[in-house]
RNA sequence: GGGUCACUGGCAGAGUGGUCGAUUGCACCGGUCUUGAAAACCGGCGAGGGUAACACCUCCCAAGGUUCAAAUCCUUGGUGGCCCGCCA
């Protein structure tokens, strides 16, 4: 949620910010109605419950007393009914703040360019140079199929499209793939964690996948839990609710889990192969810092990707989102693309965003410093996707016959 | 899944309808004493919101309910202990 005294302080340079998000001005001016509202509202609700428990307070003292309190009854009672109507009011201008605030998009930081859509992104550096092939290159599901790793047909005949069977080599570089990032993340600082992979609504509030994004997630409908869209959900709610002694922070977490997306809005796009998969692997990175930490952490966790893809040798840019393509709860993001030969082109496996205080205030994730609390900074970022890394794999060390080489980073772990 | 007992400030632990947001001990912070420390003594000390600062509101696992008034009574849920059943 962003910070709601900045719709009321300085409206316009928020407005101006929102709209660079693609928020439209009406939006945000009943956004600062609703805040008007309610604190209307709570004014009028607590004094009057003041009144109410000081007349209480008399009551006790009366009967104390031996003294009559019939005439204080009547006036309680008359007062309390007053008071149920000026608490229903309130409930509900606080269910039409949240209504509204629950559903506008986090401030893009000052820096992030503007943008429309992912051909504004900029491109920040490239790493490693794509390799060249004295044969045409195969697109992954070629690869896949022909080295007998990915089986399409029997995903799709156990669930529905766009779920595979990993077997052989496949599941086995697969499985050596999670432990070699989880174990080049701890290195780097970040302590392991497994997570459940099942979470509640509150814990997707937190984040920022609901109320907006409902049509996206897996649902068990008869426990109200939905499957995890990602990690940085779990891993960041770890700390709903709480506050954190300022001299704990930043926390640095990874974790390894199954990800599970509806793809609604995805039409035809990437149907084939496993780009674009129901359920699919990834190693997650998560900070929670102080405010002050955020940015210094952030490119941390750029650098932990962006090395981790270095390792393997695989060829990758950086990109800085711009407005138009950065997500829902992000101030700022930078996407590690890498190079598939079979595509001819850059693709996303990596994304790492600070989503500033949004979260946090969502959550209430806060630290104490100084005896005041302050809402914490959050982050996320893929320390790479699993599956879209075994296709950057397959096509960028293809041989001539359709065998793949295996970094040797990898080798120990096989 | 069934039964039963419990859930109170950082911890321990009082409080069973009314000046209780909560006795007390430990811990913690300040002070006196001391070369310094410990001990002893004195004072302070739960949290969230709100305010320029007060005021004020809320919080005794959570959500409802009864009552003028709830930590205290009732209902449901959660978590934990023990017993039974089941399972990996």
């Amino acid at each position: 949620m962003i910070d709601l005294k900045l719709i009321q302080n300085s409206f316009d340079s928020t407005a101006t910010a929102l709209r660079r998000k693609k928020v439209d001005s009406e939006l945000i001016e009943s956004l600062k109605i609703a805040n008007e509202n309610l604190k209307t509202a709570k004014l009028a609700y607590e004094s009057l419950q003041a009144k109410q428990n000081e007349m209480s307070r008399l009551f006790g003292q009366y009967k104390k007393e031996g003294k009559s309190t019939d005439e204080l009854k009547i006036e309680v009672d008359a007062n309390k009914l007053l008071l149920n109507e000026l608490l229903e009011t309130q409930r509900q201008a606080e269910e039409a703040l949240e209504a509204i605030a629950m559903r506008v998009p986090n401030l893009p930081d000052a820096e992030v360019p503007d943008g429309e859509d992912e051909n504004d992104n900029v491109e920040i550096q490239k790493v490693l140079t794509p390799p060249t092939f004295e044969f045409t290159p195969k697109e992954h599901w070629e690869l896949a199929e022909q080295n007998g790793w990915i089986d399409f047909e029997r995903g799709v005949k156990l669930a529905k499209s766009r779920f595979s069977v990993v077997s052989g080599i496949g599941a086995r570089l697969e499985r050596a793939l999670i432990n070699f990032m989880l174990d080049f993340n701890r290195e780097r600082g970040f302590m392991e964690v497994s997570v459940p992979m099942l979470v509640n609504r509150r814990a997707l509030e937190g984040t920022g996948q609901l109320p907006k994004f409902e049509d996206d997630l897996f649902k068990v409908e008869e426990e109200e839990l939905f499957l995890i869209p990602t990690a940085e959900v779990p891993l960041t709610n770890l700390y709903q609710d709480e506050i954190i002694n300022a001299a704990e922070l930043p926390i640095k977490m990874t974790g390894y889990t199954s990800c599970f997306r509806k793809e609604a809005g995805s039409g035809g796009r990437d149907v084939r192969g496993m780009i674009r998969q129901h359920q699919f692997h990834k190693v997650e990175l998560v900070a929670i810092t102080r405010a002050d930490q955020s940015d210094v952490v952030f490119d941390e966790m750029v650098a932990c990707a962006s090395d981790l893809l270095a390792a393997l040798g695989l060829p990758h840019r950086l990109v800085t989102l711009c407005t138009g393509d950065l997500g829902f709860g992000a101030a700022r993001t930078v996407d590690l693309e890498v190079w598939l030969p079979g595509q001819n082109t850059y693709r996303e496996i990596s994304s790492v965003s600070n989503t500033r205080d949004f979260q946090a205030r969502r959550a209430r994730i806060r630290y104490k410093e100084e005896g005041k609390n302050m809402l914490a900074h959050t982050l996320n970022g893929s320390s790479l996707a699993v599956g879209r890394t075994m296709i950057a794999i397959m096509e960028n060390f293809q041989q001539e016959d359709g065998s793949i080489r295996i970094p040797d980073v990898l080798q120990k772990y096989l």
